[in-house]
RNA sequence: GUGGUUAUAGCUCAGUUGGUUAGAGCGUCGGAUUGUGGUUCCGAAGGUCGCGGGUUCGAGCCCCGUUUUCCACCCCA
């Protein structure tokens, strides 16, 4: 007999798991909808001309790509397979892959789909994606994003509504968080200015560690990328900017005064600023030039968000992209959104013990029987009371007491009907509250009042 | 993709320098208790020690390979 397992990176779910899970997902989704968001789904599998490419080099090695069906390796050579070139290889076997986020498939959508929808566009989509990457500490192979994105407006508004999303999902969530902004156009600048506009990649990979790694390493793996020391040395007073957000604006004002590029930059993150101060977000919005992560695309905002009591990595994030579409032939489409990574808010909630005491229970009252009758019985009264919106279990068969009522407590069931001839002769049940283990005989009427 | 780490019952883990028939707790099932769960007591089922190979008279333990777990790097939710 062969031992089950599942493939790494991967899980199960079980009810009370589920139970948590479904609450974090049905609180994002309602504050989605609070703002006027609607929900679409795309398919788990996408061609691979649409997501190739997308997101960079590193991006296709972590695609999980689907074997063609029926022969796949009909149509290659001898000399194709003696290559042993897995990535020419690659497009000769397989044409599918799983989706990689939200973002690219939703582009995608929006081109495909344009007749039928009009801007802005407001969506959300809460699924699953893939990553064929090595699992570790919040990170896994499956896991689900819950994306909200605009597009098709240029207004900075968006970006705020985002913030405000952010702040009130984790206030209902009861998560202290930080929300890390930056602008890709303030690094541009940055680049521009130390005369290295080129290597604005190489730079804010650098940048993002610094953090990490120190001011000195950060210095160091920049001149390996072949910058220069000038430039390096131009770049110093930015990396060693502090103070209050509006006191970094200043100074970075200053040294961006001659980047046209950065000095849009500024003012778009002044605007930002400034609205949420207006709009009274609670969650502080933390400016911070070494948020460079993310994906080519960004132009504008990014934005990250941080939990302040579990050392996890970023549990949302996300940035304006001024032409998503563009690659599928749809110019001058702007669009900006943000993504929830739902599963690392499941492990900090679990961190945290921070779910509401009542997502366990399910199951109102269960009906316990002590023979056929009493059960055909008991039907009647559960169909009853599911009319009135009761979530109501019958046990399937007259068995020993101990084992009905085991499973009413397993389950967490708070009221058990028992059901004998005395009962049904007198056209009552015995309703047992399960917490306080008192019990007493009480029509059909009464017991819908006792247990609403 | 690189480096390290882990794997023993459904779960969490013991298992001595390599030595007979691999243990515990929890869970499951049965009984004490034929109209009462959560407490208690008794009992049972459940393991090719991840898999494959090697060393040895003898391997859960040592060696090699492989898969898996977790961690760090790369990158990312």
């Amino acid at each position: 007999m062969q031992k089950p397992s599942i493939p790494k990176g991967t899980r199960d779910f079980t009810p009370g798991e589920m139970a948590n899970r479904n609450y974090i997902f049905s609180t994002i989704k309602d504050v989605f909808r609070l703002y006027g968001f609607q929900q679409i789904e795309t398919p788990a599998m996408e061609n691979l001309s649409t997501l190739m490419g997308k997101y960079g080099e590193e991006g296709d090695k972590l695609l999980f790509k689907i074997l063609n069906s029926g022969d796949f390796i009909g149509g290659v050579t001898e000399i194709e397979l003696s290559e042993r070139n897995s990535v020419k290889l690659t497009s000769k076997i397989s044409e599918k892959g799983l989706r990689y986020d939200l973002t690219v498939p939703f582009a995608r959508f929006v081109v495909q789909n344009r007749d039928k929808i009009s801007f802005p566009f407001k969506r959300y989509q809460i699924q699953p994606v893939w990553r064929a990457d090595r699992p570790q500490k919040g990170r896994y192979r499956e896991f689900y994003q819950c994306d909200v994105d605009v597009v098709g407006s240029d207004s900075l508004l968006n970006e705020v509504e985002l913030i405000q999303i952010v702040d009130e999902v984790y206030r209902r969530l009861n998560i202290r968080v930080v929300l890390k902004l930056n602008n890709r156009k303030i690094l541009s600048g940055i680049a521009e200015i130390i005369g290295e506009a080129e290597k604005i990649t190489d730079i804010t990979v650098a940048i993002d560690k610094l953090d990490k790694i120190g001011l000195e390493k950060v210095n160091e793996e920049i001149a390996s990328k072949g910058i220069t020391e000038e430039a390096i040395a131009r770049l110093q007073p930015i990396l060693k900017l502090s103070g209050s957000n509006s006191d970094k604006l200043e100074q970075l004002k200053e040294v961006l005064k001659d980047s046209k590029t950065g000095m849009k930059g500024i003012e778009e993150m002044e605007t930002i600023l400034g609205l949420c101060d207006a709009m009274q977000v609670a969650t502080p919005v933390e400016l911070d030039l070494t948020l460079a992560r993310g994906l080519n695309y960004y132009t504008g905002a990014i934005f990250e968000v941080k939990a302040l009591d579990v050392q996890i990595g970023s549990i949302t994030g996300g940035g304006r992209y001024d032409n998503l579409t563009g690659v599928f032939g749809l110019e001058g489409v702007s669009g900006v959104g943000i993504s929830f990574g739902a599963d690392r808010i499941y492990d900090v909630l679990n961190q945290l013990q921070l779910y509401p005491e009542t997502s366990l229970e399910q199951t109102r009252i269960l009906f316990v029987t002590f023979g056929w009758n009493e059960l055909k019985y008991s039907l009647n009264w559960a169909a009853h009371l599911r009319t009135e919106g009761f979530n109501v279990e019958v046990y399937p068969e007259p068995a020993k007491m101990k084992k009905q009522m085991s499973y009413a407590d397993g389950k967490q069931i708070p009221y058990v009907a028992i059901v004998g001839e005395n009962e049904m002769n007198e056209n009552k049940v015995m309703l047992k509250d399960m917490k306080s283990g008192e019990q007493r005989l009480v029509t059909l009427e009464e017991l819908t009042k006792a247990i609403s």
